[in-house]
RNA sequence: GCCUGAGUGGCGGAAUGGUAGACGCUGGGGAUUUAAAAUCCCUUGCCAGUAAUGGCGUGAGGGUUCGAGUCCCUCCUCAGGUACCA
């Protein structure tokens, strides 16, 4: 069964042993056996119609050779692979050809998974998930439904990016500001603003528990910090102002109630509700022209425009609760209706913006916090700058001499007690916009009922604590929920997968589908009128693609269950992942919504474990031969496939591990795969002779000597070691440095030779397996287990001590490794080159590292 | 501006506070070959020197230490993220 060749014939080799593990199921994870589980978990692609793009197999072969690594250490590891494949480009092909996405879809996996296997990787295909599989999709659109009844979903018609030529609402995050305006994330096309009728999740519930869980997660720091920046968490209080003349109040949000005695104006943002009631007639006509302008910019472009101040004074006054103090009321965009209360109490004195803004419109600045001298002053005393930092209170009425940190404790206090104040915190994130006006996504099991009829729906349909509404033809609208009998929703056939020209989604004209009858105590529908049935219309957005790419590690451990998300049993046996490996490009969006997810489904008791990912590894980016990013444009772009067909899958996978830490961003270089093909040449060669048969030398021996013994020892400890922490590189130099010292032998006992390919054998499997089979073994190097070094042939009889005088390297000597300190110091002494640099020189002092150094401290 | 990272030969990169440059690529020289491929050997941080050897050297400047690429402070550059978040 051997391939008789003599050459190491990769192309010869790579798929037959490919069919090997898919026949044997060598790879196959199975449920409850005994052996310690160990999951490890690929992002998995989105199959698009390029292809697999190099930084793919990069993540994978890192996963995949750890999993070779686990499995052959003992473990029951899971491996699985599976397709994002919602998603746009697959429904603008179909826009643009009318193909089905579904179709393209398939097409685009079947290219993906033979791309994937030609690389050797060997997931375990009995549990591929494919989120646009109804069978999948299920379980989606159940999570929704749960999502829905708790509460955690609602609709509101929202200015949301709009994009024409992708013909689609985009989210914040799909969003780039650039010099001509703002841009789809995908496609670099311009977007606007429009209100839309929108499904929005409420992860703000879970912000706190968001920021908290990331305590103890295994995650690069950076990561943690992205999302801890994103969700944003700031302690302070809000405080409440009385207006001059008004009934209403205004509140605001501030992190430094301690400065309150310094606010010398208060700013609302101009979509406030109360402008239009706070502002006086002889403003009246400069406010309207100002929120008209303000309306036309989004939160991105008035950041993006200059940070020049702007606003208007509408005329009226606040009064300071703590002072009594009368303190105008302006109107500016760079308070935003979005954070906090859409209002600030302004202490120019102790706050950046204010202090430009109060420059600018020349409002009064009173420093309430005293700088020790440490901001820069006027003639006149002044502030130059504001002094935001800390320091004790002054100017401050009763609070003065606090020290700012317990003001602001006291201030709120004080305020608390006559109800005008209260500490709160506050948080950048903001509400999940979940709703696409697209085809290719997952349907909303949804179905719109009015009021009357809502009346009569079972509350086991309706989110009973916050039913949700909305307004289409000015008629309100009431949501409910199709049972879980009623699932899958699946997409009807349409004609066009264009959306309509004011934005609704393709299915809004799917009338067969689109209109229903509702049972309204089962929930159960119907296309045909039936008696006290509830005549409905189904929502027509679908779901964003981020919907599937939530939950689909849990589907994985249970990937055929009609009857449950998964079988609690197999959750508890598998666990989440303990491995998952990534891109950084995910460290906020996917992998928060997943988080959060994981958060409830945790609440609802589907899962044992509140996060998901406790231990992540974002791969880095890997350059084109110019150090620029990969791209089409540039013609810098490597492809896998052509690498394969010149050196090998087994090549590329140890070339890409080569390349440098798996983490960092790395420039690639055709030439450097050259020395790894030369590399896996030498190791053919070490156990293949000329004639195609097993070397002779092989065998020969019981024994190896002690050099190579040691070197081989400690090759089998610093692979295991490097392995575990996905230091490839060194492993794969380790490697390099033992097969150099192997090759050197004259005779060779047939164990170290395997050994060595076991360690070989998660990086290079094809020619690992060629060469295990060839030394005789009739089962996979996959179930051969794992090498052991033995200490005690590291240890050597004798080290090289190095001589240094006063820190700098002026000899060494092979002494003896149990060498005393006395010995090795004398030894160091009678150095003839240290000699000559401690000669007529005081000798201050001497320092011994065992088995290292002799420093000699000489004046 | 703020938050992360990262700056080491011609290049990718190694170095629990202990000989900086492992391993690989490239370059130079040689062996083998009719020739080529493949393979093998020597060499390859900079400066001086035939050499032995000496000096310099991890973005810059300080500091701690017997000893610093590694720890501390200040600064510079680059990459990624984020941005009027009160």
């Amino acid at each position: 069964m051997a391939t008789p060749s003599k050459d190491y014939d990769f192309s010869a080799i790579e798929p037959k042993w490919q069919d090997y593990w898919a026949q044997n199921t060598t790879y196959e994870a199975r449920d409850f056996v005994d052996n310690p589980t160990f999951y490890v978990l690929d992002m998995f692609p989105y199959p698009s119609g390029a292809g697999l793009h190099i930084g793919h197999p990069e993540g994978y072969t890192a996963s995949d050779a750890l999993k070779r690594f686990k499995k052959a250490q003992g473990y029951n590891v899971l491996h699985p692979m599976g397709w994002d494949a919602f998603g746009l480009p697959t429904e603008q092909y179909a826009i643009k050809t009318g193909t089905h996405p579904a179709i393209t879809t398939k097409q685009n996996v079947a290219n993906f998974t033979k791309q994937l296997t030609d690389l050797g990787f060997t997931y375990d295909w009995n549990r591929e998930v494919n989120t646009t599989d109804p069978s999948y999709f299920k379980w989606t659109q159940w999570i929704f439904m749960q999502l829905f009844k708790k509460g955690l979903a609602y609709v509101e018609e929202k200015p949301v990016w709009f994009c024409p030529d992708l013909g689609t609402v985009l989210a914040n995050e799909e969003v780039n500001m650039t010099a001509e305006g703002p841009r789809s994330d995908r496609g670099d096309f311009p977007v606007e603003r429009r209100p839309i009728r929108q499904w929005v999740l409420r992860i703000t519930e879970y912000a706190e528990r968001l920021i908290a869980g990331l305590k103890d997660l295994d995650w690069p720091d950076s990561t943690k910090r992205l999302q801890e920046n994103w969700i944003g968490r700031s302690e302070g209080g809000e405080i409440t102002f009385d207006i001059a003349g008004h009934e209403a109040q205004l509140t605001v949000f501030t992190t430094r109630p301690d400065t309150l005695y310094g606010a010398t104006y208060m700013v609302i943002a101009p979509e406030h509700p109360l402008v239009a009631k706070l502002t006086t007639p002889e403003q009246q006509a400069a406010i309207a022209a100002y929120q008209e302008k303000a309306k036309s910019k989004s939160d991105l472009e008035r950041a993006e425009l200059s940070k020049e101040k702007s606003g208007f004074w509408t005329g009226a006054y606040a009064i300071n609760p703590v002072n009594g103090k009368e303190i105008p009321i302006w109107v500016a965009d760079y308070v935003l209706m979005t954070y906090g209360t859409g209002a600030i109490m302004a202490v120019p004195a102790h706050d950046t913006r204010d202090f430009e803004f109060a420059k600018e419109f020349d409002l009064e600045i009173i420093q309430v916090i005293d700088d020790n001298d440490s901001a820069e002053k006027d003639a006149e005393g002044g502030l130059k700058e504001a002094y935001t930092g800390p320091g004790s209170l002054i100017n401050s009425g009763e609070q003065s001499g606090k020290d700012s940190e317990s003001a602001k404790k006291a201030v709120i206090e004080q305020l608390a007690a006559d109800n005008r104040g209260k500490a709160t915190v506050n948080f950048k994130l903001r509400d999940w916009l979940f709703s696409r006006q697209r085809y290719w996504g997952e349907p909303f099991p949804i179905v719109w009922v009015n009021e009357a009829d809502y009346a009569k729906a079972d509350d086991s349909l309706k989110s009973v604590e916050r039913p949700v509404t909305c307004e289409m033809d000015g008629e309100t609208w009431f949501a409910l929920a199709l049972p879980e009998t009623e699932l899958p929703l699946e997409l009807p056939a349409v004609e066009s997968y264009t959306p309509s020209p004011d934005g609704q989604s393709p299915l809004s004209k799917a009338g067969d589908w689109l209109h229903v009858y509702v049972d309204p105590k089962t929930g159960e529908t119907s296309t045909e009128a039936k008696d006290d049935w509830l005549r409905g219309m189904r929502e027509t957005n679908t779901m964003p693609q981020w919907a599937g790419s939530c939950w689909y590690y849990l589907r994985y451990i249970d990937p055929k269950n009609t009857d449950a998300l998964i079988d609690p049993a197999k959750e508890k046996y598998w666990g989440t992942p303990d491995l998952y490996i990534g891109g950084a490009e995910h460290a906020v969006l996917h992998l928060l919504y997943a988080r959060f997810w994981h958060h409830v489904l945790y609440d609802l008791g589907v899962v044992s474990d509140p996060e998901p990912f406790k231990k992540l590894f974002h791969q880095g980016i890997i350059l084109g031969e110019d150090g620029e990013k990969m791209s089409k444009s540039r013609g810098n772009v490597v492809n896998p496939d052509v690498i394969i067909k010149d050196y090998g899958a087994d090549a590329l996978r140890l070339y890409l591990m080569f390349l440098g830490p798996l983490e960092a961003m790395k420039p690639w270089n055709t030439k450097g795969i050259e020395g790894i093909a030369r590399f896996l040449r030498k190791v053919w060669r070490l156990i293949v002779a000329e004639d195609g048969s097993v070397h002779t030398k092989i065998g020969a021996t019981d024994t190896l000597d002690p050099e190579t013994a040691r070197v081989l020892h400690a090759t089998i400890k610093k692979v295991t070691e490097d392995y575990t922490a996905l230091g490839f590189n060194t492993a794969i130099s380790q490697m390099m440095i033992c097969i150099n010292q192997l090759s050197k032998a004259e005779a060779l006992p047939k164990q170290a030779v395997e050994s060595f390919l076991q360690l070989l054998a998660p990086l290079a499997p094809h020619q690992a397996e060629e060469l295990w089979e060839r030394l005789g073994h009739s089962s996979s190097i996959a179930l051969s287990g794992w090498p052991k070094h033995d200490e005690s042939k590291l240890v050597q009889d004798t080290v090289k001590i190095i001589f240094q005088v006063n820190g700098k390297y002026r000899g060494d000597a092979e002494l003896p490794a149990d060498v005393s300190k006395d010995d090795a110091i004398a030894a160091a002494k009678a150095h003839e080159r240290v000699q000559s640099f401690v000669d007529g020189k005081t000798i201050k002092k001497e320092i011994y590292v065992p088995g290292k150094i002799v420093n000699i401290v000489a004046i």
